[in-house]
DNA sequence: CTGTTAGCGCGTTCAA
DNA sequence: TTGAACGCGCTAACAG
């Protein structure tokens, strides 16, 4: 059986107030502390979470939606986010929307019914709707990787319009002029897509639509058949650079240029998101946009933390995180030839 | 304010241990149960799950405990695992282990202390002594996908060796006689080579030491490093196939032979596991061993629920699944040319 | 089948 | 600072 805060009475001799008291960082004669602390340990005493909870009405676990988990950067927010969860002592439910708008909503409901303490979320839906189940029940919201906009939410974003346009300028210091861009439907993908319009226009640079290919979600099939697609343009069309919004997508394209035969960076230049395994391992090694995704993560629970405590001001938390450029050697600088 | 059990009392003036016991499955008259019913809806009533379990001693939670959620079979798996826990009404707590037994023994702990109901693992360690803060507290053990020899474990595994031993065997029948391999020196990987070593001897095959590559655990760079070591070999020496582990070592050999130009099924044949995207939009289409994934998830769901009902039989409930050959256009047939 | 009573383990009044 | 009593929301035992 396990041990009570009784039985530690019964050893100490002390009132089960104190001892609760002292548990939750109150003051109590040091000798007292020091009885309290031995008995802890003898009787290897853990404080029932349930019977706390059912006082505090604190679950001391957050729920933490997300829009796919089975893709990399999924994989890794998780890694990140769990491990900081946890050394807060907090457990993690995690819900998988699988890219779905009402598995996202009934995720929430889920997680609200199991009265976590707080959700972090990295959204499917565009607007907070699906969240109103969570407003409804006092609990705190933060969103990251995605921003509702719009919408009252504490969020951690990187600026993916600024990063794009960087990654996309990049190719354009170099030369390049005929630049095409594979890009998903969703939210990173279109501010990515944005980002890359944006650099082309601010160049002067021409975009036929040939040179954009989207589908609705990033997926290696996506840069598949988008560099495949750049492929059949005729060759005084052909784009000297692409530009990837994704890691999946920057597999698909590797795989479609190598199947034919194509060399990068010589014949074509790429440029992606994210120095994940295979961006890192093949040669040439790819030349990429960082996202911090560590800091996405600890910066997420932060701000949920803050608003764990009491005095949750009013004032709404954004933060706004930069990527880097990792240089690689995908890019070729036609200025030299 | 949330609705009680006390508020449906009074809205239907019965009492609450009738209330209680519909609730929970019992019987009650006809009317009486129209009544709840009607509050329940009408207050949007849920039951307290911490009050509840401060009683029954359930949580209603399950954790999980991964060797590696950033891998592609982990994030799928975790999807499947979630999905199924939740159609049983459980929560789920991730706990990822990254390959270190350390942290796989913490994970446990923490979950032992979160009182969760039962516990799904997918172990680093190779013996179960992790396990005994469980075992101690009671709480039910499954391992999915790997199993821990010795122990007295409910499991749901593949027959690693009798899978790779099928994907070598269909090597061999088409004429390959140099046949290389590479893995992992973690659990699944050495069952895969055993596979892989009993097909060759059963065939009369000799394996050079330079044909088996391996590192610690499966990774891109693994398949990457060992393909490029094959190639080294003098060209009269070289393997005519190669049998791969694991997904991400099949990624790294795929990198390598694009790298320098040797074509598949031409120059080279593969095999693999697992039916993930790349081994679906590359092309050639590769040959993998797939294991049901969604069956070892259900089934370890399955026994994890037998589990944690009244009658908890003493018997194990070991499964065994098989892995069933998808054939693509990676392997060529020597016998034919 | 229904209602009454007790108590799960803990935090939080109050009084001392 | 300490200690006694109360109650969080619910289920389990028993009596009706």
């Amino acid at each position: 059986m396990e041990s009570t805060i009784k039985d530690i009475k019964r050893e100490t001799g002390l009132a089960l107030s104190t001892i609760s008291k002292y548990l939750n960082g109150g003051n109590v004669r040091p000798e007292n502390k020091k009885k309290i602390d031995e008995a802890v340990r003898k009787l290897d005493y853990h404080p029932n979470e349930m019977a706390r909870g059912l006082i505090t009405k604190k679950t001391r676990t957050i729920g933490f939606v997300l829009y796919d988990i089975s893709g990399t950067f999924g994989g890794l927010l998780t890694h990140y986010v769990g491990d900081l969860l946890r050394q807060s002592g907090y457990g993690m439910i995690i819900c998988d929307s699988n890219n779905d708008k009402s598995v996202e909503e009934q995720n929430i409901k889920f997680l609200v019914e199991k009265k976590v303490d707080g959700i972090l979320v990295v959204p499917v839906s565009t607007d907070d709707g699906f969240l109103d189940v969570a407003k409804r029940a006092d609990i705190p919201v933060v969103t990251l990787d995605r921003s509702i906009s719009g919408a009252q939410l504490d969020c951690v974003t990187i600026d993916n319009v600024a990063a794009s346009q960087s990654a996309v300028e990049y190719l354009i210091e170099r030369g390049h002029k005929r630049i095409a861009a594979i890009y998903s439907e969703e939210y990173t993908g279109k501010h990515r897509r944005d980002g890359y319009r944006r650099a082309m226009r601010e160049a002067g640079l021409n975009v036929p639509s040939e040179y954009e290919y989207h589908e609705k979600i990033h997926s290696v099939s996506l840069g598949y058949n988008g560099m495949n697609r750049f492929l059949e343009l005729p060759v005084s069309k052909q784009p000297t650079a692409i530009f990837m919004s994704n890691y999946e997508v920057a597999l698909g394209v590797v795989m479609a240029i190598n199947e034919v035969g194509i060399a990068c960076p010589d014949d074509i230049s790429l440029i992606s998101f994210d120095a994940l395994t295979l961006t890192l391992v093949m040669k040439p090694k790819m030349t990429v946009m960082v996202q911090p995704m560590e800091t996405i993560a600890s910066e997420a629970v932060r701000i949920l933390m803050s608003r764990l405590g009491e005095g949750s001001q009013a004032t709404l938390q954004r933060v706004l995180l930069y990527a880097s450029l990792n240089e690689g050697d995908s890019v070729r600088d036609l200025r030299i030839s």
